[in-house]
DNA sequence: CTAAAATACTCAGTGCCCTGATGAATTGAC
DNA sequence: GTCAATTCATCAGGGCACTGAGTATTTTAG
């Protein structure tokens, strides 16, 4: 009888959570565009031409996940790879017009699809909802960056 | 320039946070057992005997990825399935000695990679921080279980 | 009792997520 | 200029998560 109350356990809820959201996206949003597969468009929308592993920093995909996010989003004709010249290791991604288009459209719907996830929630509760998330968040991700020696001044 | 503040998403929050969680899960409470695993091991040390579809709605699993994980679990010989008499659709799941033990090791494991997890929040936060998580889950899976008709009595 | 509906589980297919190992290109030390 | 370390990307492998289709068993309708 040492069970435990997992509805005290943060992971157990970040799960639950980002389970509700996938279902929810997928009725509200699209089935065909996924939630990472938008982040990653969003991210080149805000700035064209980016390389994979800064994409993959910005919208927190692994270097795998983001090859693979990539790999079906140019298969689907939504963004092109080219090889930068001034860098042969690098490939550089740009959205095309189609991915614009659908950019623009998903943003809408996304929009509506967070007010109805976040409905259950008054204003004040969605900032603070938020604020709580990204600071546990961003510490977590602190702990797995050992956050550079500070540059010892000597 | 129609890019998205992906920092007021909570879908996208939500993916990070998990993300998050499972490094540290990695690092502090184990390399061989997954969340999800723990999660089903826990719901059996509360009731012992329950079949695959019921764990799977207690943790939060559907029933592909349920089965998936108590395949892993019972190759580890954490637990065992038998038959129900009673009905023979349903397969019981036990854990094994071993399957105890390993889950009351694990136990003190998570209560401490939960401390470190919700470190940079205050006891008050932290119940905040559960409170709101919870009834965004909450609420996004009642949209998907349409709320069973309440028995329009008659 | 029998045919149809419901239920528990499995399987195939797609996508996200991580690690460790490998290959190609660039940068830095000498 | 050369060799070593670094960096960007790929591949193989394990695990989570969902859907749609299929099998076996039980329940229900008639």
């Amino acid at each position: 009888m040492a069970a435990v109350d997992l509805g005290t356990h943060p992971g157990h809820l970040a799960r639950r959570l980002q389970q509700a959201h996938y279902l929810l996206w997928n009725t509200m949003v699209s089935e065909e565009i996924t939630s990472p597969q938008f982040a990653v468009m969003n991210a080149l929308v805000a700035e064209s031409g980016l390389d994979q592993r800064t994409v993959g920093e910005r919208v927190g995909l692994d270097r795998s996940t983001i090859a693979e996010v990539i790999s079906r989003l140019g298969r689907r004709g939504l963004l092109t790879k080219t090889r930068d010249p001034e860098d042969g290791r690098r490939f550089l991604l740009r959205l095309t017009d189609d991915g614009l288009r659908t950019h623009r459209r998903l943003t809408l719907r996304t929009a509506r699809m967070n007010q109805v996830l976040l409905a259950p929630l008054s204003p004040e509760e969605q900032t603070v909802f938020f604020q709580l998330i990204r600071r546990v968040a961003d510490a977590a991700e602190g702990l797995r960056n050992p956050a550079e020696p500070v540059a010892a001044q000597g």
